[in-house]
DNA sequence: CAAAAGCATTTAGCTGGCTAAATATATTAT
DNA sequence: ATAATATATTTAGCCAGCTAAATGCTTTTG
């Protein structure tokens, strides 16, 4: 059994907070280039692929509809993407990064990478593997059977 | 090196993703017994000591003070907890359980097993130990020298 | 071909997070 | 004692998340 009384030694409680402090520093790096944490997710996955639609963006990025839409709204506020209508959908939103959007990538990936840096600073390559692979397995049993 | 160009590569981003998960589970259940995701927080600091000072409490959930403020005022509303002068210093106050707070210990530490079951079926007792060592790890490199 | 069902997006309103700034009390230094 | 500084809390306003419900277009069905 793996049953608990105190949360605050569960494992799940131990990836919260780390996940929080992680949030948290990339945050604050992510501030100094005038992003919010969570917005450069959208960033990523257009730069991935650009042209993707709202739903297939709320969907990779694993929120919902309304959240990416208001996301899109402010990145397109601040000049990093725009939206075109589908000329094969008339419902949908093609969102595309501008030219000042695709520039942000080497330094949004500078902040990653410093934090990574950090984060992992005295754990070996071995270490980082299992525990990228352990991550894979708990977030696959998570995802399973929801949403 | 621990350098790389692309963010979804990286152990942090597999972090951010399973943490995400793991609080879109854990949330689902505590929408059941009228919480939402992270008010259980200030419970649980609440049932392992009562009477903490509202700065107390921010320092321990990690937030800052105003973030504690509204979340206390909102369980306030539901009858979760009070909030009490402090007689030894006039501008604290003290936030205590009620006993509607403190009869949801079981419900909720039953959410939280529920889905650490789930999350880490399949995955021995010697892996989660490694786990929680190395999530300690990482969260002491990224919160020493800030915040 | 018209009605029904489904899908994409958005709006409204709630919550947990944040920073900056205001308020009130304590403490410390002059 | 008074002034300056520090601390505790709150307010206002922003952002990322959510659900429920509205809108408008597509597709399917009868």
């Amino acid at each position: 059994m793996r049953q608990t009384s105190d949360i605050r030694e569960m494992t799940g409680y131990a990836l919260a907070k780390v996940c929080k402090a992680h949030r948290s520093s990339v945050g604050e790096l992510l501030g100094r280039i005038g992003l919010h944490a969570g917005q450069e997710m959208v960033l990523v996955e257009l730069w991935r692929q650009d042209r993707l639609r709202v739903c297939e963006l709320a969907g990779r990025l694993g929120v919902e509809p309304p959240t990416a839409t208001r996301m899109i709204q402010r990145l397109e506020g601040c000049g990093l993407v725009v939206r075109q209508r589908d000329p094969d959908d008339a419902r949908s939103f093609r969102v595309s990064l501008t030219e000042k959007g695709r520039s942000l990538e080497e330094s949004v990936t500078r902040c990653w990478n410093e934090v990574e840096e950090k984060a992992f600073a005295g754990i070996s390559q071995e270490e980082c593997r299992g525990l990228r692979d352990l991550l894979t397995r708990i977030r696959n049993n998570l995802e399973t059977g929801m949403g």
